[in-house]
DNA sequence: ACAGTATCTTCAAATCTTCTAATATTGAGA
DNA sequence: TCTCAATATTAGAAGATTTGAAGATACTGT
């Protein structure tokens, strides 16, 4: 009884494209120092708690982050620190992009 | 003369948003063993001509992909490896979360 | 220069996503 | 149980992306 007949790579697209946003990027940035109130994140992300919601409950949708409630407060996590090599490679990558840009210029400048 | 005053999670989320269909993914797999040629690319893929160059122009606008023209063939390569690595983290994070739903069906067969 | 092939671009229709605002749920404490 | 505060969900409008067809461009060999 499979669950999942979708090809990996539909998956896969799924999940990059959940981090296709600017505010989920943002959460998970913030989620690197640990667990965070949904009411933390909101203010850190100057949104209201209806988006809020809306961009947790898409990160957990696919599994990115998972959730506790402690009384009235739900604490956000990132449920595997993996996620973080993401960011880091995505960095890593425009970085060096941008550097090739930058040459690109210099020639330009020098001509 | 800044070209880019985009702040940085912006810039990392479109990558991942571009990345986020079924089609990209499937033509960073193919260059994993190096260059391929469009029509290649397209025969492996089962697209038509132009949704190919579409996918490809949207890889290669964000810098994850470069081209080489021999001829009349342009042929693609992965700008920077590191992009692999997106796909290879992207795999595991998936693999876990199946594994995570793998054990919730066994609890629940279980009872 | 011409014909043929390969690749790229463009544009509008269809589809999917995000945003906004309103409403629903959950738990704590009186 | 009632009410408040914190999150979550929903629905519709607005915006962005994808698709598919057609046309434009570039190269090779003759």
């Amino acid at each position: 009884m499979p669950f999942e007949a979708t090809p990996l790579y539909v998956t896969k697209a799924s999940m990059f494209r959940t981090l296709g946003h600017p505010a989920r990027v943002r959460i998970l940035e913030l989620l690197r120092d640990g667990e965070h109130a949904v009411g933390a994140l909101q203010e850190a992300l100057d949104l209201d708690s209806g988006g809020t919601s809306q961009h947790l409950a898409a990160l957990r949708r696919i599994g990115l982050v998972e959730s506790r409630r402690e009384g009235t407060s739900v604490f956000y996590r990132a449920a595997d620190p993996r996620v973080f090599g993401l960011l880091d490679i995505g960095r890593e990558l425009i970085a060096r992009s941008l550097a090739g840009q930058q040459e690109l210029l210099e020639e330009l400048a020098a001509e």
